[in-house]
DNA sequence: TTGTAGGCGTTATCAT
DNA sequence: ATGATAACGCCTACAA
């Protein structure tokens, strides 16, 4: 039964040796002879010695931690993409000896928690979520020299800062394109908060396909808010009840799309008889089996693993956090078409 | 523009003060005088000095963080429920300086990680997620003395520490009684892991209600499985096709309760004019309207807040680790019952 | 290849 | 009420 906790003194006067020979023994220094380093791993092994992470990061200036600052809106409201994304980053921090530190705040409060995090030297880098078309806390972060990474990106922060992001216009234009190949006209879409980067780019890549298939975007027809299964029901009944009601709708999110749901079944509506859903689908772990067999997804949708961005994110930020030097790295994912149960044709008596 | 970061030293030689002095006036201590510490917390505040954790820590051994360990399956999956805790109870870690360290694990890993957490003394407590009807960790916890708290409970463990739990029984008695005096006979219920302590006394409610008013309880009708969407909308489509279907339903997550929906839509039925469906609700924030307004649920169920009880248990645990000497402390929540839009009496054709 | 010694930024023990 | 001084546990020049 080794005692709770032994330290580097402790351990060296165990092997007879200094700390440094220990110390660098452990830390895989490559002067060491061989067979020292053998006892060290075995002792340090027999005695299940760990270094402090305060001890070390007190020594080295680096804490092995890297922090998320997730947004939670006023009403504490938190996007459970989040979870999935966080396992996915906290896979990557894992296998790489990180931890990860996680805060929720309000858009006003971010600031200031980078401020802090900077000067108290709290953590090696930060991952940016959910930033804006015009993002600020890029201009931050940099004046702060805070390591971070941007999940997504921006339209107007030049493109000196590291980021990975799904292709949303793209995105957008094929899952477009895919419902007016059935024969829609008329589609909706419920968006995220327009002022948000990837919901702009959903945006743009929606028109960029009405437009060439000269096809009449309809105001009421478009709808921008924050993403929930509320926001989607209720967005959804509205434009069911306009006087130009949609034959198809597409959502940011399949959060809001299972709201959509539930709003054509109240209204009646059978899908995709009578009306086509398709949505961007982050492959959100609650959704899926569980069983590990790739499922005929329910919606039909453009997807992307969100857990696999957050997983690549963290690689991304460890690198450029160990090699300081290296040149902002940036990385854009193509998102894959699949067709579920929720589109069809466009029914004959729909305009 | 004060320089990134000054320390406690360049901070006390600015006031010509010791780093003792300087020390106690920003912690509080009673025996500085007042002046001095007017001055020293002006500043603290012009240079925006803050402590070093890494320093703290190693001086004070303790570390400010509290670790959570949050189970995830083989299959990457994650519990989106958890986001809405961990938001609960980074609240109370904020307003009490303390920071919350995230790592994601396999049941079987959850234990030398909790070894890890002690022998690096990398956290000052966990909160154990999920536990079983015999859960091996908190003896583990115990053993190596890192403070905990539990949420939820067991049944086997004795009561020799903390925990918050809602009273999972009580709730699914008042339910399924809901549901019988609405005239439902055949009512099925779709469960967590049985294995889990939650779902294990979700059951006994349920049996007791049955039981009291006489009723069957039919093994086709009881499902057990880790609570997603796919496997409530699984479970539920095989209940409705047996040949003793259900004209009501009950669900130990709203997740499984949404998949519950879909399936019922898909078999045309209607709800509640066909069959009724309660679920257990932890007020998940993607499910809420996000404006504040309290609005009336969709579905019929018993409600608890899981952001509160994380919100709760944090503040829990901080008072039990700035009190190591107070006695484990429990508390037991009570769900209230909102009836929604999905529940109503017992369609006449129905056994 | 190994060892000595100083420092990382705090807090805490004794004096004064 | 304030100050020297020694930990806390590790890392890392510099020396040997």
């Amino acid at each position: 039964m080794p005692k709770s906790t032994i330290n580097l003194k402790q351990l060296s006067q165990h092997l007879g040796l200094s700390q440094t020979t220990v110390s660098r023994a452990l830390n895989g220094f490559p002067e060491v002879n061989e067979n020292t380093r053998q006892k060290v791993l075995a002792a340090a092994a027999q005695f299940n010695y760990r270094p402090s992470p305060s001890a070390s990061s007190l020594a080295t200036g680096k804490t092995r931690i890297i922090g998320h600052v997730v947004p939670i809106s006023e009403h504490k409201m938190i996007n459970p993409h989040f979870a999935d994304f966080l396992a996915g980053a906290s896979e990557a921090y894992s296998a790489a000896g990180y931890d990860l530190l996680l805060r929720t705040a309000t858009p006003k409060q971010e600031e200031e928690i980078y401020r802090e995090f900077a000067s108290r030297n709290r953590v090696d880098g930060v991952v940016v979520h959910g930033p804006l078309i015009d993002e600020p806390r890029i201009e931050v972060l940099k004046s702060i020299r805070l390591p971070f990474i941007v999940h997504g990106r921006t339209t107007m922060n030049g493109d000196d800062y590291s980021w990975l992001d799904v292709d949303n216009a793209t995105s957008f234009r094929r899952l477009t394109q895919h419902l007016i190949d059935l024969g829609h006209k008329r589609i909706a879409l419920v968006n995220g908060l327009e002022t948000m980067n990837f919901a702009h780019r959903r945006l743009q890549g929606y028109r960029e396909a009405m437009e060439t298939n000269q096809l009449e975007m309809i105001p009421k027809l478009i709808s921008s808010a924050d993403m929930n299964e509320p926001y989607g029901y209720n967005a959804t009944l509205r434009m069911l009840d306009c006087d130009t009601p949609p034959s198809a709708i597409l959502y940011s999110s399949i959060l809001s799309a299972m709201g959509g749901m539930r709003a054509t079944g109240e209204r009646g509506l059978r899908v995709p008889q009578d009306i086509s859903l398709a949505t961007f689908d982050d492959e959100l772990s609650f959704l899926q089996t569980g069983d590990g067999q790739p499922r005929e997804p329910f919606f039909t949708g453009m997807h992307s693993s969100i857990q696999e961005a957050g997983k690549k994110l963290g690689q991304m930020l460890i690198n450029q956090i160990s090699n300081p030097a290296s040149n902002a790295e940036t990385c854009l994912w193509e998102s894959k078409l699949i067709v579920g149960k929720t589109t069809g044709p466009r029914p004959r008596e729909n305009s």
